[in-house]
DNA sequence: AGTGGGACGCTTTTT
DNA sequence: GCGTCCCACT
């Protein structure tokens, strides 16, 4: 009740209690950010201020959304409804399936991910005979999103925009893009924000109205907008000027991605007669950690300057430990020592993370970890929407609700083998081009005139009778009924039953999954948007598993002790960052670096290693600018970097072979060393069955100590130690 | 129509 | 080292 205003500090009860007028809240990481907003947006409701249907609540993740649905709900003591609480982008579909006819569309609109935004592009490319080898599809779809976040359609990109792009055709194609998309009634992430934006400019009795309903509005993560985010919400803003962003321009890591420091930089001038409150007081860190994570981030220029200082008392404060190791096998065993040492100390893994600068870090991880027996996840890999399974029966799905849909149409046209190959293919592209007409409806025109002949006409006509049958289903029986019966009578599961690769139980699987997914939902509609939009994997979440991720993806989480590997130049900071932008590009990875730090509760281990296997070959590596930037109070060097650490403060650039690491070839440290643990009581004897959680069953060769060597049936040779692995009776 | 081999090119990626 | 894409072959 009453009592969420009382649990709050003075500066945090002031961005509660400003509600009128703009106001900028820099929090700095750890400062109680999320319960700020959530206390603010209970403050609104309970206070009378407005109803729910009056509060727009702008997030960028659906994750972050749901989290603050469930603490408002928590406050307010019941759950909340009518309240506009969402992402930017379901936010923006919801308005836009309002008004889709004002920008050519109808409210039925498929959205479009990011895969099929580049198929489409391609197809232009070709269309245009530019040479798809040389201009890349990516490429071009990459720069049309990036125009689309700076709220620029194919009208108002600058010839300068678009040269060095698509053979100098680039303008055109854009725009030929667009005009696909209203054929094909559909809309690309991007599009739901420039659309929504232009006819809140285009009729001002819509944008009135909206401005009208919205008396107050609350955006988190503001430090990483885009334009076209920063321009919707000016406009929405503009009637009531109750606006209040919450953000830290310290942790603004997705400029990348089209996002603008500069919106949350300029804040004030934007907003005349804004408040700013600042939130410094941590309440998650050691002092040791932001002592250290300060004093990096310090080497920034241009910071609104926060400072952040510990809230809470703490008993003790590790200082940072710095590791160097040789190479990145040995930081990954490094690494996983700890991680077993900690957990046997009794620390639960769901307390601990590995934090990596890019993806392909992990593996190093996770083969490390198998081998010890230690469970892991990997945060943010591929999602449950991204496998094929999925994608094709979601095209399934949107070939049968939306007859227009030609991306989808295309995807499922031929699987399963229909013998609707390349060839009759082409002649429906043939067709539909000179027709104008969507593919399905020159597939009806090839069969009735005979142009398509034999099985390909047969069963050309077979899946358009099936789409008109699932379609009448889908209205009769329901979306859940006509979904399986689709899938069931396409042949797409029977496509999987019969496949004999090892994967394809766990696709059936899938499928079933998304089958009950989609009887959560009330319609087809609703939930293809919410496939569209919400991209997340819903893995159970509940085991106690180290996690392995992305700095980007940790935003926003913290762990009692974080793993950050890899500190070397070229990986961290990222070279081609630094090719690419220069002393920004550097400050991103220093944001970066921040980030990584304060995610961590109270114990930081940062390693890099002197040689490091990239892809198939091995490079050797200089530590990160960002050690020596770590003040030195703070961190406890492990091994022979302080040794490095002198060398290179002593000379200038110094070349991987004088690299004085290289002596600390074979030398270890207590501090990684196997804690000793208890022996498995009976040894497990030479040629006994054995059962292991990874690698199945398998037959034991040898055994030297509590190490075996063991003969998987599924997966080969392994070293394993004998307390991961069972005995099977037989 | 389907597949197998060689060339290529790889940072991050909330929607 | 691995996945993707294209072309050549069957």
């Amino acid at each position: 009740m009453q009592d969420y205003l009382a649990r709050l500090n003075p500066e945090q009860r002031r961005a509660v209690e400003t509600l009128d007028g703009p106001l900028l809240v820099l929090a700095g990481a750890g400062t109680g950010k999320t319960r700020v907003l959530t206390a603010r947006f209970a403050h609104i409701l309970m206070t009378g201020q407005a109803a729910p249907g009056q509060v727009l609540g702008v997030t960028f993740t659906n994750k972050a959304a749901r989290e603050m649905r469930e603490r408002v709900a928590a406050i307010l003591g019941r759950p909340v409804e009518g309240l506009w609480l969402g992402t930017f982008h379901s936010l923006g579909a919801r308005i836009l399936r309002r008004h889709a006819d004002h920008v050519g569309l109808t409210s039925q609109f498929t959205i479009i991910d990011t895969d099929d935004q580049v198929r489409l592009i391609k197809q232009l490319l070709e269309a245009e005979r530019v040479d798809t080898r040389r201009w890349q599809p990516q490429i071009l779809t990459a720069a049309i999103q990036r125009w689309k976040d700076r709220g620029l359609t194919p009208q108002s990109i600058t010839a300068a925009d678009a040269a060095d792009l698509a053979a100098g055709r680039a303008q055109t194609l854009y725009g030929a893009y667009q005009e696909r998309l209203r054929t094909l009634n559909a809309a690309d992430f991007g599009d739901l924000l420039l659309h929504t934006t232009e006819i809140l400019r285009a009729r001002p009795d819509v944008l009135e109205q909206y401005q009208r309903t919205f008396r107050y509005i609350l955006v988190d993560e503001y430090q990483d907008t885009n334009v076209i985010q920063y321009l919707w919400l000016r406009l929405l803003a503009q009637r009531h000027r109750n606006i209040c962003c919450v953000g830290d321009d310290d942790q603004s890591i997705y400029s990348w991605r089209g996002a603008e420091v500069e919106n949350i930089l300029r804040f004030e001038r934007d907003f005349p007669g804004a408040t700013v409150i600042r939130l410094e007081a941590n309440y998650r860190s050691t002092p040791a950690i932001l002592a250290a994570a300060s004093g990096l981030i310090a080497h920034n220029q241009g910071r609104l300057g926060k400072t952040l200082r510990a809230g809470a008392a703490h008993a003790s404060s590790e200082k940072v430990q710095v590791i160097a190791t040789w190479d990145s096998d040995e930081e990954a065993r490094v690494v996983a020592g700890q991680i077993e040492r900690l957990r046997a100390e009794g620390h639960p893994l769901a307390e601990m993370a590995v934090l990596v600068r890019a993806g392909f870090q992990t593996r190093a991880f996770e083969e490390r970890l198998i081998n010890i027996g230690i469970p892991y996840r990997v945060v943010g890999g591929l999602r449950f929407y991204e496998r094929q399974e999925i994608r094709d029966a979601l095209a399934y799905f949107r070939a049968v609700v939306q007859p227009a849909d030609d991306l989808a149409f295309e995807r499922i046209i031929n699987v399963p083998k229909r013998g609707l190959g390349e060839v009759a293919l082409r002649a429906l592209h043939d067709e539909a081009r000179t027709r104008a007409v969507p593919l399905a409806e020159a597939a009806a025109a090839l069969i009735a005139d005979g142009r398509l002949k034999g099985r390909a006409r047969q069963e050309a006509a077979r899946l358009l009778r099936g789409l008109a049958q699932w379609r009448a289903l889908l209205e009769s029986e329901g979306h859940v009924v006509g979904a399986a019966a689709i899938l069931d009578e396409s042949g797409y599961v029977a496509m999987w039953q019969n496949d004999k690769a090892p994967d394809a139980p766990g696709r059936l699987e899938n499928l079933k999954e998304l089958l009950r997914a989609l009887g959560e939902f009330e319609t087809m509609t609703g939930f293809l948007d919410h496939v569209a939009l919400v991209m997340e994997n819903d893995e159970a979440g509940d085991a106690d598993r180290v996690s392995l991720m992305t700095l980007h993806a940790a935003k926003g989480l913290e762990f009692d002790t974080v793993f950050l590997p890899g500190w070397e130049e070229g990986l961290f900071p990222n070279q081609r960052a630094l090719d690419e932008s220069g002393n920004k590009g550097l400050e991103e990875e220093r944001r970066l670096a921040y980030v990584g730090l304060t995610r961590a509760r109270r114990r930081v281990v940062v390693s890099y290693s002197a040689n490091r296997r990239i892809y198939s070959s091995w490079q050797s590596n200089l530590p990160s600018r960002f050690i020596e930037e770590l003040p030195a109070a703070e961190i406890e060097l492990v091994g022979s970097v302080a040794l490095a650490r002198e060398a290179r403060v002593g000379g200038p650039a110094m070349f991987p072979a004088q690299f004085p690491l290289l002596a600390s070839r074979g030398k270890t440290v207590d501090v990684w060393e196997r804690p000793a643990r208890p022996a498995r009581e009976k040894p497990v004897p030479v040629g006994a069955r054995v059962f292991h959680q990874k690698f199945g069953y398998g037959t034991v060769r040898a055994a030297d100590d509590d190490r075996l060597d063991i003969t998987f049936d599924k997966a080969g040779e392994k070293r394993v130690l004998d307390r991961f692995v069972e005995l099977v009776i037989a």
